[in-house]
DNA sequence: CAGTATCCTGTCCGATACTG
DNA sequence: CAGTATCGGACAGGATACTG
């Protein structure tokens, strides 16, 4: 991508951006919780070509999202599942759901997150795990941490939070 | 990017994709929420180049995420703020902070979300606006919804949830 | 079935120079 | 200050053919 290196990145959103900000990585994880695991069942959900399928494949388990299991030993069969670092990406996938389908869903919901026990939808929202207050602005705001670097330091210091 | 078109995709995931997709994009929303403003507030905090940072900002402002509003006459001055469709996206943002904070940030956290009013760090979980219930697997799930289309429903239908 | 090998195109992005 | 114009490179992504 030629970007900045990832060295020089102290924020947590491009580094994440940095392991899935490519196109189909995303939708790759997405079907991944949907329990899609083999190459094929990958290539026919999202109607992908085979080598970029590949590539995004390689780079996920690279970052350690996916791991390559061989499910079988002759023939050889291999199978990309989530490791515990992919399994929490999931509530990035929920909330990207919920807004998509809030925003740009003009003829209803296509996806839609389920409570199994009782069939009833569900609508997400984020709480503080401790407090158990609901996260919103400006009650909540992101700032700069021990760790943060000059530029991600003035980036919080300066201006007041957006609502 | 020559991808599958918007009419295509059923999948609210996808869709909201569209519309942030491009590397740039996200952080220059993280930076709004952080409270920039200005062209050249957001050139500086980004690094980025002119040309790419007009283009980002035209496509946001396109999707209807950002607004572009003069705000001051003689000499004509614009700031880029965000919609309320721009500020539902404030959760996608989290969710990626909380990720990268645990999973890429070996020398701490360079960036953190702040209980204001107690000064101490929060850490963001999603659970059910109704129930309460926090959302996990294999409780919650994905299905699809009554927009669906055949890919999609066969995508959600088949195969057990992944943990 | 699970990929690899090639070739090609589009465009994201960076660098730089310039303007009202 | 807030951009526009132009150039060039890298690579994401598509199409297709082929293999153990």
């Amino acid at each position: 991508m030629k970007r900045k290196s990832f060295k020089t990145m102290s924020c947590p959103i491009a580094r994440g951006l940095d392991r899935v900000g490519e196109w189909w990585s995303i939708l790759i994880l997405r079907d991944a919780f949907a329990g899609l695991k083999r190459f094929d069942e990958f290539e026919e959900s999202l109607g992908i070509a085979p080598n970029m399928l590949t590539r995004r494949l390689k780079a996920l388990t690279a970052s350690g999202l996916l791991e390559k299991r061989r499910y079988s030993l002759h023939p050889p069969r291999y199978e990309y599942v989530l490791t515990a670092r992919g399994r929490d990406f999931r509530p990035v996938l929920t909330t990207l759901m919920a807004w998509g389908n809030k925003h740009f869903a003009p003829e209803g919901k296509s996806v839609r997150l389920i409570h199994v026990p009782t069939g009833r939808e569900a609508d997400p929202i984020l709480v503080d795990r401790v407090s158990g207050l609901p996260i919103a602005a400006p009650e909540f705001r992101m700032a700069a941490g021990p760790a943060a670097n000059e530029r991600t330091r003035r980036r919080y210091e300066g201006a007041e939070d957006a609502r």
